[in-house]
DNA sequence: CCATGTGAACTCGTTCACAGCG
DNA sequence: CGCTGTGAACGAGTTCACATGG
């Protein structure tokens, strides 16, 4: 990217921010959770509070996708279910395919917020050949042989890898082969993907390792303890600090 | 985390940006690997390349733990690993309790990077009275009402929560009470915590959501694709696009 | 009036490009 | 001469604060 200088080219116009992108979820669940309470309509205030964010970001953020709210009102909560779950591209449904059926894989495959948002377990795939047939969350585990075949019949274009790290590479380049282009990796591994696939990655340790830094630092700082234990508290600060360590965004798991 | 206004006042001069801290483990994970293979030194160049960053990035990261290379040679392998553990706080072993052992705890239980980087399962622990005394991961499962007591006796700051989406609050004050200060949430909640208690969020559904906003995109650019393909491609793009956890999008990379 | 929507200020993070040291 | 280390330019993301419109 990026090349040398004014890339981005195009900025297609509708150029929402990936960081905007990454809290579109976290503001989907607020909502459906509001909406199963019948609630008709919200602040950004009080969706700020519920999705863990401040309300100045919550709206910069909807900014981005319209002007959905009313002013002096809120938001009409079944209308922004609407409107969020369609720029996340979840009013139509993602087939996905899971490989590697160990303790993460069927956890995967049980996750129940997976179907319940457009997403669909196509297949559990796992290299074992003792494990082909056998049932995990209701679907039957296949064998990796059928990876290709199954990703080209059922137009699968996106997959979990939670095999363990020594497979993670070999996998992937077959899944992007068969025509996957968005990838989920929980193996504790750097992917090779080739231009135009995405990949995410969630790993337990990088996670473990980073709340081991602030938590070394919390007992660093109890010694230096300027006199002044810093009260600060500051403003408001009724509960929820950070929540999202928005730093980054990705998570974490294990292989 | 933190602030309200100007705080983090003194700037305890050594102040390490979020952003790199997140990345330290990513170097780390690098460097061990080479550090197995007795590889006595690395350039920027390559470090990145097998962390999945670009060299200015990692010097500049570096930079803030201070000056460990040597200028036109690059950076002691085995010298690099202790800083970064040392900055981490991996040099010293780090309790951790798993709440929720259903299949996602028992794979976090299972979890191999886990004990390997300073991390140590202190405890599993579980609702439900009939996992009691089971072994999981070759470590009895106990009842959460020893939760208190494990944490206080061995000196837990690390709880990690892997129970459903409706437990994960009343867990989280329990674990807050008991003295644990760190969180890693696997739960598709909002925590709610005092100041000073880190948390770290998980969210599988989350990231399947980035991955169709993007996938969606890219369905739809082929539609409207500018007669100009971009081609872009421009300099350096052997393999391997984004990868990142943070806001994802393409990041060079190089090898 | 009230809460949205947004320009503008600010902060954080990334990239550039090169000085400087081994 | 090669590669690190870093100041300075740039860009992304966040917060402020207020004009705007229901």
């Amino acid at each position: 990217m990026a090349t040398g200088r004014t890339h981005r080219p195009a900025t297609r116009s509708r150029g929402i921010p990936e960081a905007t992108v990454a809290r579109l979820p976290l503001y989907l669940r607020a909502l459906t959770a509001l909406s199963e309470r019948s609630v008709p309509t919200v602040s950004s205030e009080e969706l700020a509070a519920a999705a863990g964010v401040n309300s100045a970001k919550l709206r910069k953020d909807f900014s981005y996708l319209g002007s959905y709210g009313t002013r002096g009102v809120g938001y009409d909560v079944e209308y922004l279910v609407y409107q969020i779950s369609r720029e996340l591209g979840l009013t139509q449904d993602w087939p996905v395919v899971i490989v590697g059926i160990g303790n993460l894989g069927a956890a995967l495959a049980n996750y129940g917020g997976f179907a319940s948002r457009g997403f669909r377990v196509a297949a559990l795939i796992d290299a074992d050949a003792g494990m082909a047939g056998k049932p995990v969350a209701g679907i039957p585990v296949q064998h990796t042989d059928e990876l290709e075949k199954i990703i080209q019949d059922d137009g699968v274009s996106i997959g979990v890898i939670a095999t363990p790290a020594g497979a993670a590479q070999q996998v992937c380049d077959r899944l992007v082969a068969a025509g996957v282009t968005s990838i989920l990796n929980f193996a504790p591994t750097v992917l090779n993907v080739p231009e135009g696939v995405d990949v995410r990655k969630v790993d337990l340790s990088i996670e473990l390792q980073i709340l081991a830094f602030h938590e070394q630092r919390k007992a660093g700082e109890e010694a230096a303890a300027d006199t002044v234990v810093p009260p600060v508290a500051a403003r408001k600060q009724p509960h929820s600090i950070d929540q999202g360590p928005d730093g980054d965004v990705p998570a974490v798991m294990q292989a």
